[in-house]
RNA sequence: UGGGUCGUCGCCAAGCGGUAAGGCACGGGGUUUUGAUCUCCGCAUACCAAGGUUCGAAUCCUUGCGACCCAGCCA
């Protein structure tokens, strides 16, 4: 990881361990888990926990896990095993030790055999409608099962039963006897074990009975000896659940779960299932599209770990809602790229440019920078020759007011090269412009003409010596701030989020450039070799554009 | 109309009783062979509202208002 990213700011998280460590809990330790369901690949919202979870670990001298929270087989696959692990490491993390909560399963039906014994526990018959009928409301309180006052001996023989696969799925279920009058209905005798007989990508048909979340995790947490169990928001409520199944149970340890915001960003989604949808339903291809908010789109578009990491800590760690604009994660990436990415010039849409007083078949080598601020990063050579190929929007034949680039009559100078001046325009019979008639001026290679101003700098590349590359233009997936206000989030994609260009030309230097490589397009902005890229023809993803201060009419 | 949580600049966010950090965005100046970068300057007499305590309040108290989450055998 890079060593000279700052201390991470102050937040509530930080405070609350500062404080522990003040006190000497926990013996000094900070040790906390990453615990992903594979039910999907991570997203840029697992970015903000990740950064929060192995940061912490990191700054307070700490370990953190990478758990599995695999206790739905129903939803879960190695597949999804393989990209969060392959995700977690380029961000740029290691996990002190990798965990499944699946490892706990025999311990974890221990504890439940316990819980039993202690009359804490009991096997319901009771179907899920007769479980919501009796839970009650959010003004009203719940009623209990019948099956509530069943003896222990009962349900310790019923429980035996259920994992012997007795009974079919869904007959009985195992609840924690809690409060069926509890204001918070997490404690009106939730679930803790269902009968699911579904093949577990790990543990395989060893059992036909899971745990469910709220039991799990606890003690999960428990085990692996976490001190601060960081969750989002909505597992709030939870919390007095979290503390009764340490409470009521032997533990080694009893951690203290903290909850913060989770990240929303505008013009994306960051819920699993939605994203699912897009990957299932082809709105996008894959879940690795350069348009999706998940880590492996990211990758995929050109974002460096960095960028993302610089990112998670800017957003901060709070309690509030809050809504994070697209500009900031764009200003992350601009950030990092423009620092570390070489520069490089490709024509996107290229119009053909006759330099007429140029020598017939000469090439010159002309030396550019990589990168004009960094001159350790060295330089290239760029061939030019008599017929160069520029962008079409960097000529004009009715400039708007204030316009830099070529016109007919006028100058520009072509970056790293010559200036020229456009003598001709050559129209087709649809009178569409197809080439432009220049002349150089010889005296201006690596210097300003004498007596006039050139305003203008254009990128260019040689005809005869570019290479055909294929671009693709990702513009943001949604169109609105928040597609989750919208009945249907699919309404709110944005057709245009990907533009694909054919025939674009980029400079001969980029023939092998590697897949994920980063360049800066000079004036067009930050592109990525995609691994569709072949010998043949470059494939390009385009991660973000420059900024564009001016006011353009 | 039950319970939980939150409310500081357009968007984030420090602040923890001593008189409003920072980032993004935005506006303006300078440098520049990328209309990029870089750089300089500006940007809350004000902290959801109203009362109160105090020499002093964004920070403490009271009462309102607004927003978010919860009724899976999902996580």
């Amino acid at each position: 990881m890079s060593t000279n990213e700052a201390q991470s700011p102050a937040n509530f998280i930080r405070h609350i361990i500062d404080n522990d460590l003040k006190n000497h809990k926990n013996n000094g330790n900070v040790v906390t888990r990453f615990p992903p369901e594979p039910n999907g690949y991570l997203h840029i919202g697992h970015a903000k926990s990740i950064c929060l979870n192995f940061g912490i670990a990191a700054e307070y001298n700490g370990a953190c896990n990478l758990r599995f929270d695999d206790t739905n087989p129903e939803k879960e696959s190695d597949e999804y095993v393989q990209a969060i692990m392959r995700d977690v490491e380029w961000l740029g993390f290691q996990w002190h030790e990798l965990r499944h909560a699946s490892d706990y399963f025999e311990q974890l039906y221990d504890y439940a055999v316990q819980l039993i014994k202690d009359g804490k526990a009991y096997v319901d018959s009771s179907t899920p409608e007769q479980i919501r009928a009796y839970r009650g409301t959010l003004t009203e309180p719940g009623k209990a099962s019948p099956d509530r006052s069943r003896s222990i001996e009962e349900n310790l023989d019923l429980f035996t039963r259920m994992r012997a696969g007795e009974f079919a799925d869904g007959h009985y279920v195992l609840r924690a006897k809690i409060d069926m009058a509890s204001p918070n209905i997490n404690m009106r005798d939730p679930t803790i074990y269902r009968i699911r007989r579904v093949h577990h990508q790990r543990t395989g048909d060893k059992w036909c009975i899971y745990p469910m979340y709220d039991y799990t995790h606890c003690l999960s947490d428990a085990i692996e000896g976490i001190t601060h169990s960081i969750c989002t928001l909505e597992f709030e409520d939870h919390r007095p659940l979290y503390d009764w199944v340490l409470d009521e149970l032997e533990t080694p340890c009893h951690p203290q779960q903290i909850e913060f915001a989770r990240l929303q960003l505008e013009y994306t989604i960051v819920s699993k299932r939605k994203l699912n949808q897009l990957v299932t339903e082809k709105h996008v291809n894959g879940w690795d599209d350069p348009r999706m908010p998940t880590i492996a789109g990211l990758r995929r578009a050109g974002v460096t770990p960095a960028a993302i990491r610089d990112f998670c800590e800017r957003i901060g760690v709070t309690k509030k809602d809050a809504w994070i604009e697209m500009a900031v994660l764009e200003n992350c990436i601009r950030e990092d790229l423009n620092e570390n990415a070489l520069r490089a010039m490709a024509v996107l849409q290229p119009l053909r440019v006759v330099i007429g007083n140029y020598p017939d078949g000469q090439t010159e080598a002309l030396e550019v920078s990589n990168h004009p601020q960094r001159p350790e990063l060295g330089k290239r050579q760029t061939p030019f020759s008599k017929v160069i190929l520029i962008e079409q929007d960097d000529f004009a034949e009715n400039p708007p007011p204030k316009y830099k680039r070529l016109i007919q009559g006028g100058e520009v100078r072509l970056r790293g090269s010559y200036v020229i001046r456009c003598d001709e325009v050559v129209k087709d019979a649809e009178g569409r412009i197809i080439e432009l008639r220049c002349s150089y001026d010889p005296d201006t290679l690596g210097k300003n003409p004498e007596g006039r101003k050139v305003k203008g700098v254009i990128h260019w590349v040689s005809e005869a010596h570019s290479l055909t590359a294929e671009v693709r233009l990702y513009n943001r997936l949604f169109r609105l701030p928040n597609p989750d206000n919208e009945d249907n989030f699919l309404t709110a994609i944005n057709p245009d989020s990907l533009e694909i260009l054919n025939g674009c030309r980029v400079e001969a230097s980029l023939a092998e450039a590697a897949p994920e490589s980063r360049y800066q397009f000079e004036r067009t902005g930050y592109f990525c070799v995609d691994k569709d890229s072949t010998d043949s023809k470059m494939v390009f993803n385009r991660t973000v554009t420059l900024r564009e201060n001016w006011v353009k009419d």
